[in-house]
DNA sequence: CCTTGTTAGATTGTCGACAATCTGATTGTC
DNA sequence: GACAATCAGATTGTCGACAATCTAACAAGG
């Protein structure tokens, strides 16, 4: 026979922490620049600190917490040029994506594309912000997925777990209602299309407005210097 | 007194395990595919292996190790396609590094930029290859520093410590005399110039000329299977 | 009042030992 | 001889305890 199998479930308490952690920072529920005490942290996982710790490390290798030895691991505090850098380089990647994706777009591509367009009409219905978020952000990684370079989706994971953690907070502070509308209608109409000029064209505007409002948003919250900010600053030094 | 103060080193065993590690990687001296034994390393460096399997943690997430549950830790087996994959990427992004940092260039960036130049013909001068890659990366290096985005910086140094890995396997394996040319006196130029598209141009260039004989070594060594290739596949899966 | 030295408590970093899992050889059965 | 079951050794994953370091409160001195 010639079944495909998917690899195995990682069965290290490790990896179900680190999933478990990353899911609260994606979320908001551990809020940018928030202290992760260890031991209450293993104490409420009922682990050792050891996998924790392990845990911790990817995740600041990853981008989402800061270090700072003897004084803690934070969740970093993204500011407002964060957003923008992350931003300005998305628009560039995109382009790429697409450039490599389009003469490898098949059935199975457009099958999926839709598969996952629906998935974020569905979270939209529903209005589950969270959801949303997550849907629209899988949608929009398919091309990243699909252009068959392993560097430039590492590149859109790390990306793209950043800005989730900010749309979501974003959207978690003001709690407003989902819009309704399908801002993604016209994107995939030109994904599954023939001209892809003007499918790069439209995925740096739609960008444009996913992030506008974003920005807006992170500007307004620069006044705080919290601690992870500091963190965030002083965690990297691999230039040496 | 206004001094300016620079972070206080890192005074954590993981953090000099770190840097060991990375350097013995990116120098060859841990070969791909090779396995980390934990308990044997964490005996030549005089550690508990506790610091040592967070320090590897740190490095799977850079990139430089794969990491099977209860199999073992390895230094990934890049491949020819990886290798396309990062060289195809980076023409993409120093076109994006270049146009940011264009504005950003003065005299302090003239200053620097010299200073690098300098360091990659001393070390072409002494013969030492393995400084001469770590000096031309660095001098490849200083638009993304000055581009003033902290991800696509981030990017870069990804993708650079991966390249820089077989770069030196690459010439370690050949050993033979270094091109005592200077192919940087052009992009040198061009960048303290006026004409960003020409430097823009030449930078592609640039790099296809250095990514071209790599490449064909890379293909050379594509019938290998080894077991840190299958770690690789094997380690990610972050996409659930 | 401000600065400096001290100290107790909390938290992170590290260690050595034990449990879980894998690998390869060995044995027994057909 | 081929194959499955078993077992011993080695290696990774996890634990609980100890050491090193930081923080904040307090006292002493100017």
């Amino acid at each position: 026979m010639k079944t495909e199998f998917s690899p195995i479930a990682d069965t290290t308490r490790r990896a179900e922490i680190v999933a478990l952690l990353r899911r609260a920072i994606l979320t908001g529920q551990l809020e940018p620049g928030q202290k992760l005490n260890e031991l209450r942290i293993s104490e409420q996982m009922r682990v050792s600190r050891a996998p924790l710790r392990e845990a911790m490390r990817e995740l600041v290798q990853e981008g989402l917490l800061a270090s700072i030895p003897y004084a803690g691991t934070f969740v970093v505090d993204v500011t407002a040029k964060d957003i923008d850098d992350a931003y300005s380089l998305n628009k560039v990647l995109d382009e790429f994506a697409i450039e490599r994706t389009w003469p490898l777009r098949d059935q199975r591509f457009f099958d999926e594309i839709d598969r996952r367009h629906e998935a974020v009409k569905q979270a939209t219905r529903a209005l589950d912000t969270t959801r949303q978020i997550e849907t629209a952000l899988q949608l929009h990684g398919l091309i990243y997925e699909w252009a068959d370079n392993s560097v430039l989706l590492e590149t859109w994971q790390r990306l793209t777990s950043r800005l989730q953690m900010y749309f979501a907070l974003h959207l978690h502070a003001r709690n407003e209602p989902v819009p309704v509308e399908d801002m993604h209608e016209t994107y995939v109409r030109l994904m599954k299309g023939k001209d892809m000029r003007a499918a790069q064209r439209y995925a740096r505007e739609h960008i444009d407005i996913d992030f506008e409002e974003l920005l807006a948003y992170a500007r307004g919250l620069e006044q705080r210097e919290s601690k992870g900010a500091k963190a965030d600053r002083a965690g990297r030094n691999n230039n040496g």
